[in-house]
DNA sequence: TGTACATCAGTGAACGCGCGTTCACTGATGTAC
DNA sequence: TGTACATCAGTGAACGCGCGTTCACTGATGTAC
């Protein structure tokens, strides 16, 4: 699969350390990653990397900017398809959210783990920021079709139990060799196909 | 606060390695656990700890193995404070778990990071599934008084939907320097008092 | 179009580090008689 | 009650390992004239 010739100069060094990064830790776990595996991996000195990325947090960061744009991006095109319906969007973002979780698990899992990141890293905090406005757009504009009329009020519980709910529910599956109530173990297409539609049908809104 | 005689028979190492591993997950996530500085800390010989445990393994697991033990009685406890009615059962398991994880988040986190744990455990799947039980138990009772009965039928989306929302609002409070909509951040104690009781409103539940 | 030269993007050896575990050992404790 | 001896629970030095990063370097590329 390898390119034949390994040039001097790579070329495509900056992507496919990307790339790499990405595929350690979906074998490995977040902490599987090396910065020198990613480098073996790609054919290149452990030196390299450093003409491209600051250090080890460097990367791992741009990888994580990368998954919450492509996240941003899933969510409002989730919320886009629901066109007036505050509810459909909701329901299409949720469904989104859980989707991105289990087709990008590597991406989900490092996009959470601050302790790896670099804080500071402007791209980084303004994709992951601009992510969460669109979650929480459908949710405020959903909370104004309340199910319940006198708990409509209070928002702000809604807010929480729905992300809770999607979050959770991607945690759920990932981070076990989930078993569901059969004690099977339910796989990734199941989750999906099956699983979400029957939850999301008790998300907390009215038509969701 | 340590005891001035170090004697060459500790007499409490055991115990106190659990406790020191607790602590350093505690300051250092789980990933910042060494065995090397569980020994340290306790003033023994990196040496040391193998009379006690397997290996580094088999000390998490350990560790993981109580909290579970005590998640179960929490939740077990709640159970049985909610009395004849399902639904406040639930209400306080839900509770009770949030708690838990806030209350011992070194604990909480390591329970899941099964990359960490060694699998075959007896005591550790024991003390795991049980606790599963307890609340799979407060979840399938609360099915038989839904709020919608249309919906009634599939338990399974409403089990999931539960398990999602406690989980994941767990997870969103530790993972992250939670941020309200407000983006104020939310201390541990309002999470609990204010936030879990308004968020638990919204469990699909009759009378939650 | 050719050439001098600066800059870019690699190499690979080496650094110091902390890790988990092993090893031969020894001091303290418990037990049998 | 004393004593011989086995066992238990430590020590501390050493092992090999893989890590991130630094360093002086060099080959390839791009640019000015």
């Amino acid at each position: 699969m390898k390119k034949k010739r390994a040039a001097y100069h790579h070329g495509d060094l900056r992507q496919q350390l990307l790339n790499a990064t990405e595929q350690i830790i979906l074998e490995r776990g977040v902490d599987g990653f090396t910065l020198r595996e990613a480098a073996r991996r790609v054919g290149v000195s452990p030196a390299a990397p450093a003409h491209h990325f600051k250090d080890a947090r460097g990367l791992l960061t741009e990888v994580a900017a990368l998954g919450f744009r492509d996240f941003g991006d899933a969510l409002q095109a989730a919320d886009e398809a629901g066109g007036a319906d505050p509810a459909e969007r909701l329901r299409l973002q949720a469904a989104a959210y859980v989707r991105f979780a289990l087709q990008h698990p590597a991406r989900f899992q490092l996009m959470f783990r601050s302790d790896k990141l670099d804080a500071g890293n402007e791209e980084f905090s303004r994709v992951s920021q601009r992510a969460y406005r669109v979650l929480d757009g459908a949710i405020h504009a959903a909370t104004h079709t309340p199910l319940d009329r006198e708990l409509a009020p209070d928002s702000h519980g809604l807010l929480l139990a729905v992300w809770s709910i999607v979050h959770g529910f991607s945690h759920l599956v990932l981070e076990w060799e989930f078993r569901a109530p059969g004690s099977e173990t339910v796989s990734k297409e199941e989750a999906l196909n099956t699983l979400l539609p029957q939850m999301l049908r008790y998300l907390p809104v009215k038509g969701v």
